[in-house]
DNA sequence: TCTGGGGTCCTAGGACCC
DNA sequence: TCTGGGGTCCTAGGACCC
């Protein structure tokens, strides 16, 4: 199965095995693997099923940092007198989500987040993978320095032109170099997941820190008049998701690539947050200017927005509105004039 | 691996403040 | 202003993750 037609979004483990990833362009997925079953999102469905999944893990353990919609790490110390050992409640869980939810579910079990992350990666599909203490070094150090979580491909070429190619490489080389080459931060940082010694603690997270929308494109001549429609029909999207959420933010990014896949931001910050797509769509559109040369020499492949300095939550009074008549987009609009828009949402209480 | 859409975190310089 | 020490915010860019 592939799921999304234009560009593979995710592929089940048959398809990955004739060489199928997620990102690739639909074309070339289908040449190879002609017999998937190609299917488009249901992001509802992928909502549901997080929501479902989530409360699991929340009645598993007390501390849950979620990842993304389906990976979360769960802090299991201290439970062995209420709930059995770290590797018993893994199982449990896997089990609890196989039945309840039908879906399978890989657990890494480890000391530390890093290793517990890397386990879960090596226990798919659908397995239990336990890294005792004493073993730690002996899972890690055969490793490739880019299964390291946290390191992408362009540390993982400067790791190797250093020599270390493993992570038991990685771990012989020592700390002043690597701080060298990645800073003192980056270079600690790399030095202790080669130990396995991470000792970053679980936590519940500080919730989302923006909002954002793109579009991709084919490169081709655009109007400066092209650019600000999708600029507005981004923003639109992304402001819509706002007000669903009661939020409003103070700052705009406006995220171009191009055809040479070189990226670019510019982003302005206004006094005040706000969710109002007008307003958000001028200051973006006014970031426009000192680009469009570049956009002119180079192509235009992506037009993106993204807002961010939230402003905090506040418990205030909500209201519930039933859409039940045209009367509703009145009323909305009435209490927009009042309270402005980012006190309302389409949806939800 | 020729690349979609949605995110997070870090670094670094400059402006500005006490 | 040939300025110490400590801080915040803004902007741009990069790396990484699912």
């Amino acid at each position: 199965v592939i799921v999304g037609g234009g560009v593979v979004m995710a592929a089940s483990y048959e398809a990955r095995d004739r060489g199928v990833r997620s990102g690739m362009g639909g074309s070339k997925a289908r040449r190879l693997c002609p017999q998937a079953v190609v299917v488009g999102p249901d992001f509802d469905a992928y909502s549901r099923a997080s929501r479902e999944l989530f409360a699991v893990f929340r009645d598993t353990a007390p501390t849950v940092e979620g990842l993304s919609m389906e990976e979360a790490f769960l802090d299991v110390g201290g439970l062995e007198r209420i709930s059995g050992e770290p590797a018993w409640i893994a199982a449990q869980l896997r089990r609890r989500v196989r039945r309840e939810l039908e879906l399978p579910l890989s657990v890494g079990v480890a000391r530390s987040k890093s290793i517990a992350k890397m386990a879960s990666r090596a226990a798919k599909p659908d397995g239990l993978l336990v890294v005792a203490p004493e073993r730690e070094l002996e899972f890690l150090h055969p490793l490739p320095v880019g299964s390291l979580w946290g390191v992408g491909p362009a540390t993982a070429a400067k790791l190797e032109r250093l020599g270390a190619h493993s992570v038991g490489q990685l771990a012989s080389v020592p700390l002043p170099t690597l701080v060298e080459a990645f800073g003192e931060s980056a270079g600690r940082h790399l030095h202790a997941l080669a130990r396995g010694a991470d000792r970053r603690r679980v936590t519940r997270g500080r919730g989302r820190r923006s909002f954002g929308a793109q579009t991709a494109m084919r490169p081709r001549r655009r109007t400066r008049r092209e650019i600000e429609r999708l600029i507005r029909m981004v923003i639109d999207r992304l402001t819509r998701r706002m007000r669903a959420k009661g939020r409003s933010g103070r700052t705009v990014t406006l995220r171009l690539r191009f055809a040479d896949y070189r990226r670019l931001a510019r982003s302005r910050s206004l006094s005040q947050p706000t969710a109002d797509s007008a307003t958000l769509a001028t200051v973006a559109i006014g970031l426009l200017d000192d680009v469009l040369p570049e956009i002119e020499r180079r192509g235009l492949t992506l037009v993106g927005a993204a807002v961010s300095n939230l402003a905090p939550r506040h418990a205030g009074t909500q209201l519930a509105l039933e859409p039940a008549s045209e009367r509703l987009d009145g009323a909305l609009d009435e209490i927009k004039g009042r309270f402005g828009s980012a006190a309302v949402g389409r949806g939800g209480p």
